[in-house]
DNA sequence: TTATAGTAAGTATAATACTAACTACTAAAG
DNA sequence: CTTTAGTAGTTAGTATTATACTTACTATAA
C-alpha cells in the first residue's frame, strides 16, 4: 500500500490526493464528507484535495444534490499520465541532447552507489559495438545478463572472466579458478570489477560485501587498454592452467609469496 | 527554456537541479563554483545540489583538484527516467486495477476545462467497438482526428454531423448547412457537441467561444439514446435538405419562427 | 440529538529558494 | 612585499510555498 502511495507521489500527486483517488476507486459515487471518512483525509482539507483531483482530470464531478465524485478508471489514469509523460521525455531527450556539448575524453568519472554502478555497467554493455571485456563476480551477473545477452545476439565477441560456478555462462567465459576467490578479494580489497568496451570506454568498480559499491568510468585511452590487457592476460592465465593443471600453477605461486600474498594491504580506500 | 525546466520539474527535479544539470551539459566538467557562476544558483546551495544530482544519477563526480563535475549525457538520463517511470506504470496499472469496484451504471460525469474534455472525447471515441455517432465542431476536429481515423480503419461505423468546411471529412460525414453555424450556436448558447458509441456511453460537451469547456459524460441509458437520435435526426435533416433544396427547408423554417428562433435565451449555464 | 455536509481559521513541518557574511588560497599589480 | 581580485567553498539565517494536521464553527435533515 505503501508502495502505491510512492509510486504516484513520483507522478505529482500528494498524499492525501493518492488516499483520496485511492479511496474513489473502492467506492464511488461519494460525496467529499464520505470520502474524508473512509481515507482519512481531513474534512477540512478535502474539497480542496479533491479539487485539485478534478483540475488533474482524475477524477469526475458527479452533478447530485449533494454532489459526489467518481474517479477515472485506475487504466485510463495510467494510460493517460504514460502518454504526458512520453510526450516530456522526447522534447526533453530533443531539447537537451541540442545543448549539450562535446564531451571530454580524459575525464575521470566517479559513481557511487550500487544500483547507479549497476545502471552504468549496463549502459556500458548495451553501447558496445564490436567487442566487450569483462571481469566479474557471480552476484552481480544476474543485473547485466540480459544486456550481455543482447551483446552475443549482435554478433559482439564477449569474453569475460567470471569469479563464481562454473555453470554460469555469460559469453566466451573463462573462471578464475587458478587463485581462490578469496584470495583474489583479499588481494584487491574488495571484488574488482570491470567491463569494456570497443577499446573506447571502461569501468572499473569495486562491489566490497557490506558496503556500498563504487567505481570509476573513462574513456581515457591508456586506462581502457590497461582494463583490456588485465582480462585478456587473466583469460590466457587460466589457459595455461587449464594446459599444465592447478596444481603445477599452484606450486609456481608457492615459489613467490611476495607475489601471492597481499603486498600493500588494501589496495582501494 | 522555461518550458524545459517545467518539463524537468515533472520528472522529479528542483529549479536549481535543473539549472545546474544544463548549466553542466552546456560546459563541463567544472567546479561547484563554476556551475554556480554560470547557472545563478547561489553558491551556498550548490553542493547540496549537485550532491542531489549525483545521488540521482544525472551527474558524475570527475574526481580531480578541485572536484568537478560532468553530466550523464541528456539521452541517458532520460533513457533511465523513461524506463524507471515505465516500472511505475505498470506496476501502478495492475496494483490499481486489482483494487477497483464496478463503475455505476447510472451517474453522470461533469468535465471542466477544455483539455480535459478533448480527453474524454479522445478515450472515449478510442473506446468505440461496433458505432459512432458524432455532431462537432470544425475547431475540434484536428484534436480528435487520429482517434476518428483509428476507427474508420478499424471498420465502426462513423457518422458525423460537423459544423464545419464541407471539405472536412470525419468518417460518413454530413455537413449541417440547412441552418447556418450561427444560428445553430444562439440556439445552443454555444457549440453544443455530441459524442456517443455503441449505444453505451455518451460525451456532451459545450465548447462556448472565449469560455472555458465543459462536458458531462454518462452511461445512462435514456441520455445515449436521446444523444443518438437527436444525431440521427439531424442527419436524416441533411438528407432531406439535400433532396428538397435549402431554398424549400429555409421557406419551411420561416414559416415557423418561434422553432427558428431562440426561444428560452441560453439553454446552458 | 445525531449523523451528514461543508467552511473558516490557524498551526506545524519540510522542501525549496534566497541572502549575507565568513574562511582560505592563489596569482598578479602596484 | 603587501594589496587586491578572483577562485573555491562553508555557515547561518530568512522567506516562501506546499503539504499535513487541528479545532471550531454553520447548516440541515432524519
Amino acid at each position: 500500500m505503501e508502495e502505491i502511495y510512492k509510486e504516484l507521489q513520483r507522478l505529482g500527486f500528494s498524499q492525501y490526493e493518492c488516499k483520496a483517488y485511492i479511496g474513489l476507486l473502492k467506492h464511488h459515487p461519494i460525496t467529499g464528507y464520505e470520502i474524508s471518512k473512509r481515507t482519512g483525509v481531513p474534512r477540512s482539507m478535502i474539497y480542496e484535495v479533491v479539487g485539485k483531483l478534478v483540475e488533474k482530470g482524475a477524477v469526475y464531478i458527479v452533478p447530485s444534490e449533494p454532489v459526489t465524485y467518481s474517479p477515472l478508471p485506475a487504466r485510463e489514469l495510467i494510460a493517460r499520465q504514460r502518454r504526458q509523460f512520453e510526450q516530456s521525455f522526447d522534447y526533453l531527450e530533443k531539447e537537451l541532447a541540442a545543448m549539450e556539448s562535446e564531451r571530454e575524453v580524459d575525464v575521470i568519472k566517479r559513481i557511487d552507489g550500487d544500483e547507479l554502478v549497476i545502471a552504468e555497467m549496463k549502459e556500458l554493455i548495451g553501447n558496445a559495438k564490436a567487442e566487450l571485456w569483462l571481469s566479474i563476480w557471480e552476484p552481480q551477473v544476474p543485473f547485466i545478463q540480459t544486456q550481455i545477452d543482447g551483446c552475443c545476439d549482435e554478433g559482439i565477441d564477449v569474453f569475460t572472466v567470471l569469479f563464481g560456478k562454473a555453470e554460469t555462462r555469460v559469453g566466451n567465459t573463462y573462471h578464475h579458478d587458478y587463485m581462490s576467490p578469496e584470495v583474489a578479494e583479499e588481494r584487491m580489497g574488495g571484488r574488482l570489477t570491470i567491463a569494456a568496451r570497443d577499446v573506447e570506454e571502461v569501468l572499473i568498480g569495486n562491489f566490497a560485501l557490506g558496503k556500498s559499491a563504487w567505481a570509476v568510468k573513462t574513456r581515457d585511452p591508456a586506462l581502457v587498454l590497461v582494463a583490456m590487457e588485465y582480462i585478456r592476460h587473466d583469460i590466457m592465465f587460466a589457459e595455461v592452467t587449464k594446459e599444465l593443471g592447478p596444481e603445477k600453477v599452484e606450486a609456481l605461486w608457492r615459489t613467490r609469496p611476495d607475489l601471492y600474498h597481499v603486498v600493500t594491504g588494501k589496495r582501494f580506500k
